[in-house]
DNA sequence: AAAACTTCTTGATCTGCATCAAATTCAATA
DNA sequence: TATTGAATTTGATGCAGATCAAGAAGTTTT
């Protein structure tokens, strides 16, 4: 259902087994660096398949820059001027919106070769907050270039239409999480669904390390913390999971797809 | 937050007051009607603002053809292969998604003026249902017609971002109301975008037709149709609205934005 | 107009998760 | 390494909303 389409080569050079944080605080100009897209192992991932040699060359223009951001630090921040779409390099983020009287809600975990900044389209502002859960690195695109290119190279005007359009369907899916499914439901999904992406990305297809705060989980799947933690219990007392502290290995994928596809009660 | 921010004076042609239905089952051959978006009273809604005639003479290409959807009948199925974008004429929808074990939850509805489809790009297969709660009219968009018209005109290309984008942020939107909101600050959340929506056609403020059933309200605010309609009383009650069946009179707008923004408890 | 069906309301009861609280573990900083 | 604060776990209790049930009101069909 969150099913990414992805070649299970694409990153294979990334490391299989736990997540290498690039932390080297770097200072970097922007504008002065030419970035090599066609040298990124991320390139399956956010860039449209089978370009010519020449398209590719143009679309690498696209990328004015690239910026570090710090651990807790925002990439963007609700009522911020849109200017630019953002394609994660590395590191983690989390998006979340507020309402006017103080609550939040995650909204979404996004990690490499996610695109990032779509909700700033309509109104010239962004509307939700970007924050950086590890030291991070993005390539900054600015919109009026992508637009631009977009009108030029085919490829990547469908690439574009259909990465809004996935983020479209992604919100289906939370809706439905959130709309209709209990605790167990909810975390077993989430699970699933980090590992699913992860495994993409060349990561274990068992073993993850969460990025985020256990309110921040339950922030995103409309739960408490305490419940969260409870359900993480509950798992592992049934044996589908081991948990140490934010260090999950998944015992029985077939258990959690089980609880997610079993529609108790409800 | 829901804002379309949509000029006053858009549809100022409409009646201000019920829903009028056109109820005429006239047959229609696509592709012979040479449509006029010119002189579509919805123009304002769905259609890029400021364009020179000739860019307007352009972009009415877009639309092969009209079609019509009776109450209940689907306009794209889940599953469906993904050619077009509609533009609803009149009428009014609902979309909903379905997990592997039959649940389903409605992920939102539709009125004149809006864009239903976009959830078909990424896989060129639509991934929800849209079924219409009355009789309706659609504008058929194929979406290789889009992509090719906005390359050439900007505004186009502009508009049909602004409309993905505004889908993104809408349900962000229903996220929040989801995994934060209690049942009363859903429904009353549900009511004041509902009127402010119709408001925004030309209807009235205060008083509204409900398309939908109890069931789908429900579904669509993730609470059982019960809990529905006991909210639905004790506003009664308190005086805030007015309910017959399906005919709600908004007595009290302050009230309902109070409850929305007083995050009692949580 | 009656029959059959759907939708809606209201009451009684149950339960999953929230809330409150306290102890424990972990991570950051001095 | 010690200290401080944040994150996590676990227990006890309460409540919002689900579930079950039955009747009323509305709509469609015959």
């Amino acid at each position: 259902m969150f099913d990414l389409a992805l070649p299970a080569t694409a990153c294979s050079s990334l490391p299989n087994g736990q997540h290498k944080i690039d932390i080297k605080p770097v200072p970097m100009t922007p504008h002065t660096i030419k970035v090599a897209c066609s040298e990124c192992n991320l390139r399956e991932l956010c860039m449209p398949l089978g370009l010519t040699a020449q398209e590719l060359d143009r679309i690498e223009d696209v990328v004015a820059a690239r910026r570090k951001i710090k651990r807790g630090e925002p990439l963007f921040r609700n009522g911020d001027p849109f200017t630019s779409l953002y394609a994660i390099r590395t590191g983690f983020f989390k998006t979340s919106v507020a309402s006017e009287d103080g609550r939040d809600q995650v909204t979404g975990f996004q990690m490499a070769g996610e695109v990032i900044g779509l909700d700033g389209i309509v109104n010239d502002r962004h509307t939700c907050d970007a924050i950086a859960l590890e030291d991070a690195e993005v390539c900054v695109m600015p919109f009026d270039r992508i637009e631009e290119l977009s009108r030029e190279v085919n490829a990547l005007q469908r690439h574009v239409h259909k990465i809004m359009s996935r983020e479209i369907v992604r919100e289906h899916g939370v809706m439905l999480l959130l709309g209709s499914m209990r605790a167990e439901e909810r975390l077993a999904a989430f699970l699933l669904n980090l590992v699913q992406r992860l495994h993409a990305r060349g990561f274990s297809q068992s073993e993850l390390v969460l990025r985020m705060t256990r309110e921040e989980i339950g922030s995103y799947l409309g739960l408490k913390l305490e419940t969260v933690s409870r359900t993480f219990s509950k798992f592992v007392e049934e044996g589908i999971v081991e948990v140490r502290q934010r260090h999950v290995r998944i015992l029985r994928t077939d258990s959690l797809k089980l609880i997610v596809n079993a529609q108790n009660c409800r």
